[in-house]
DNA sequence: GAAAATTTGTCCGTATGTATT
DNA sequence: AAATACATACGGACAAATTTT
């Protein structure tokens, strides 16, 4: 086996002779290399995408990586480093003698809906969900926030960083900003109830619903890997929400930022 | 393991106490090595990202080599190298002795809500919108299809291959199925028209509506890449929907994936 | 139960790419 | 431009654990 690889780098000195760009449209491997990402990184990345494709889920295991090796045309350490990857990211789980297993990881659905409330569609999905402070403050709002929430300037706004996990495994980090005239002892109560929901009880607002939201994806800083727990080059969802009582006065301006690969937003129109 | 890092990083001679800070909130800089991404495509994703906050907004241009060397602790080689690729991807322009001028480029707004159709909100955004046929095929409709559409299997459905662009640069591609039977002649009216909602008409639907859609964001493979221009570890946001006509029967199941760095999903409720 | 086949884990070495000095 | 250090990728050989014969 071990196909000739090819001549890397760009030789500038002979003018290699007419090669007429070979079509690679078949799928199988199209490995792109000395582009500033490691093999081992694309092959890893390439093994999650059929992970989640379900390509394997009649065995419930990584084909060998001999195999996979051969599959992408690369050197089965090549390979193994890959795996190794994917095993730090808890994806995979390799056995001497056995193989190596996948481990069964379901996205949580997050709704997102008028009348949603952050955790609610959750509690069918699983029991353990926990919501912890991690920082507060009260302090002068900015332009942008004071937009959102409709303040005038200047005003007090109470912030609120909050990392949320379901089952065990961080699924979320939010900022979440809270006009201080109406909801003073926003900290206490969320730190008390762990929940936005019910902080809003305590201090007197029973119900409320989502005005808006903006989603972007982007690649995770170095804050969101150390709360989120998330390997470099992991993605983030990223939704900015509005929210409002049921006269319409603007009540929460809030920042999420989901680990892209746990979580799925959901939407009914 | 974790950066192990030592750390040459900034020698400050002289201390420039007076320095004005330049709104770097960005703590420090953690670059973490041999993890499988070149040091200097991380620069390149980092400088990147900070072009997308907005944080050269008021200049125009990216600080001088030397500064950014010096902000993210690496050699001026390392940052010339990425600037060098951000200049492929056509977000900056170096121009000797002026500087590196940033390319204005900015996030198109998708709305997604019950009446929207899929460029309706993008009128007012950009006037150069294009939606090109890929590839059509009538095919027998899988399960999970048929699930969303409300088919009984056996039954038949078009799939349509889209790619779409704003401003001439690519932003999203769809795969798309409709039921054969209700509108046989879906590739052929979208390849004139290039428009699903005039497709929709000129087979006698009038109207309709988005049902729900669900979204993720992960990393493009190789295809996305391909057809989006984008580079490796690029991030796609993906839409799953269903839309229907105004009596809730089922006419489009659709996934489009999104160019994550150059859209924004906006939900009004 | 024992032997063979399969599969992951570890070691050797070599060549090349990357980043700094 | 060159020297140095380290990460990446390849190739081969064998050990260790597990399943199959």
């Amino acid at each position: 086996m071990a196909g000739r690889r090819v001549k890397p780098g760009v030789q500038k000195g002979a003018t290699v002779g007419a090669m007429p760009e070979m079509r690679d449209e078949d799928g199988e491997r199209p490995v792109e290399r000395q582009l500033g990402v490691a093999l081992w990184r694309q092959i890893a990345d390439r093994i999650r995408a059929k992970i989640a494709e379900g390509t394997y889920d009649s065995t419930g295991r990584l084909p060998p990586e001999a195999v996979l090796a051969g599959e992408f045309g690369v050197n089965r350490h090549t390979v193994r480093s890959a795996i190794a990857s994917l095993t730090e990211e808890g994806i995979v789980r390799p056995m001497q003698g056995l193989g190596t297993l996948i481990k069964r990881q379901e996205r949580l659905q997050f709704p997102i809906s008028r009348r949603t409330r952050f955790s609610a569609g959750l509690a069918d999905q699983t029991r353990d969900i926990a919501a912890r402070l991690i920082a507060s403050e009260r302090m002068a709002a900015i332009a942008e926030i004071a937009r959102a929430l409709k303040l005038e300037l200047p005003s007090e706004v109470i912030r609120l960083d909050i990392v949320s996990a379901a089952a065990g495994r961080p699924v979320s980090t939010s900022t979440a900003f809270f006009p201080a005239a109406r909801f003073p002892d926003m900290a206490d109560c969320f730190r008390r109830t762990e929940s936005v929901t019910r902080a809003f009880a305590e201090q007197g607002l029973a119900d409320y619903v989502r005005l808006s939201t903006d989603i972007v994806a982007r690649h995770a800083d170095a804050g969101e890997r150390s709360l989120l727990s998330l390997s470099p080059g992991s993605i983030v969802l990223e939704t900015t929400a509005v929210n409002a009582d049921l006269e319409g006065v603007p009540v929460q301006y809030a920042r999420t930022r989901f680990a892209a690969d746990r979580v799925q937003l959901h939407i009914e129109t």
